[in-house]
DNA sequence: GATAGATACTTGAGTTATCAAGTAATAATT
DNA sequence: AATTATTACTTGATAACTCAAGTATCTATC
């Protein structure tokens, strides 16, 4: 008889589901890919709507050199803009463009119309909370 | 006033952890990677050992060709063995070896020590049904 | 029982991330 | 105020995927 451990199904279950839905959604975003899409809704949601790349990272959960990575392209194709902090000369603001919030639009309405398929609505209720374990969970990951 | 939508909060937390918990298992799991680690778990409980690449790749969360160049290196190392299928000369059966065995047996403990960090204790009762609501979001989201 | 379609897998080319190491600027320590 | 440590970011090398296209085999249909 095997006994089962719910913590290791539940991490093996998550990044299953992750897998796919990071593919499922770079082909449904509109040429956004999933991460691409949670820098610009992080920067449009953030006061004065720009973010240092190191908070930027911390948001998508990816290194800084993989921000680095993934913004460079996001700049040359104008969906971000660069700006200096005056009070630190290490760091570079990322903002949003104004091209970049109509891409952002038109992602989240795919975004919002596919999550309406994919996640049952019965189970809308549990969603707050369920956010609110992972979050915490990589919360207690992170080791920067 | 921002309306919230739960949904998509949802799923940027769920990117955002499973990132940082990638990072964080790939290196404390004794060489083996998350994917590796599902890889041998399956097979470990799978009827009679072996299991097809096709299957392997659902289990996961990858693409067919995912999963050949995953194990591509674990076969290398000793980790797993490969065996025919009698019946369908298309499919090649994946099967754990005994050094397989004993990684993931030594990966399993590190796992269940980690995840006990990890996981706050009184959501643990959460977690079948969680991972049933996962699991089933990403049966939605599948799209062979 | 030939042919068209589906399935299982592999491969080439490209993308997206990692880590480790480096640069430059700021903050803390003495 | 000089030194050391820390932080923000970038870069070179590499790993781990993807998609699209290919091969081989099996299944269904006529």
């Amino acid at each position: 008889m095997q006994k089962i451990n719910h913590s290791i199904k539940f991490i093996l279950e998550l990044t299953r589901t992750l897998s796919i839905l990071n593919r499922r959604f770079d082909s449904a975003l509109g040429g956004l890919s999933l991460n691409e899409f949670t820098i610009l809704h992080n920067l449009n949601i953030a006061t004065n709507e720009k973010k240092r790349r190191i908070d930027l990272a911390n948001k998508v959960g990816l290194t800084a050199s993989g921000v680095t990575r993934l913004l460079l392209p996001m700049e040359k194709i104008g969906l971000i803009k660069n700006g200096k902090n005056e009070n630190d000369a290490r760091t570079r603001y990322v903002m949003i463009s104004s091209s970049g919030k109509r891409m952002l639009d038109k992602a989240t309405e795919d975004m919002k119309f596919l999550l309406n398929e994919l996640i049952p609505s019965k189970e809308k209720s549990k969603l707050k909370a369920l956010s609110e374990l992972i979050a915490e969970i990589g919360a207690r990951t992170y080791i920067k």
